[in-house]
DNA sequence: AATTAACATTGCAATATTACGATAAATAAG
DNA sequence: CTTATTTATCGTAATATTGCAATGTTAATT
């Protein structure tokens, strides 16, 4: 089947997944360390950069900005992208939730 | 073609994209979940915490596992599987590192 | 207006993921 | 020894992802 039945899951258990995503592509994680970095760029910045062709960075970046986490602005011919300041704040904090359950000290000798 | 170049990024963007695979999918999240709210567990019981089929199950286990997120110990005819401590911090590390490089102030007023 | 530059979109091929029934393997129970 | 019980694996179908050439689109340049 291949559909990932996410009637099953919890809005939040759906949401991270989601946000995963968009860290599950070097590429991709590649991008926003490079948006990080740079506090904003230019699309044609990152055909140089990474070495993949501008079509397939092209998608990427629309993935990126269809989970919101990072956002374009038109400028003359080119597209200023950066980091979506509030969803990357949001992104952050389900991850720290996830994270900081972790309790070393019960889970060493558990199996 | 549908494969990851993974030679033309770092061994850490590789790493993390793999980690975030672990969180990919919200069956994995809501194991993982499971996992560290009960420190230890059965797979029976995700087939009944989860709506999934046993194979489906067994399937995303072996994901989480071939990441090393968590492990597995036989006990008789069944299995406990538990959280990686030592690896669990290591992937927290990571998204925490890549995190940690917000600035509010700097992206704000980006685009 | 024609040309160039920067991105986006489309279409396609290759591969990966998700899901599950069926079956196998290993131990436990009778 | 036979029969559950538990988990893994195989096979298969459906869908998603990755990558890029070709083509569109929009704006700047000439």
């Amino acid at each position: 089947m291949g559909v990932t039945k996410t009637d099953l899951f919890s809005d939040k258990q759906n949401a991270i997944a989601t946000y995963a995503k968009a860290f599950a592509h070097p590429a991709r994680v590649a991008i926003i360390q490079y948006l990080l970095k740079s506090n904003a760029c230019i699309n044609g910045d990152l055909v140089q950069e990474l070495g993949l062709a501008q079509a397939t960075i092209s998608q990427h970046l629309r993935e990126l900005k269809d989970i919101d986490v990072i956002q374009g602005t038109i400028e003359g011919s080119r597209v200023s992208y950066c980091i979506n300041a509030k969803r990357w704040s949001e992104i952050s904090t389900q991850f720290a939730q996830l994270f900081e359950q972790y309790e070393p000290t019960t889970l060493d000798d558990c199996c």
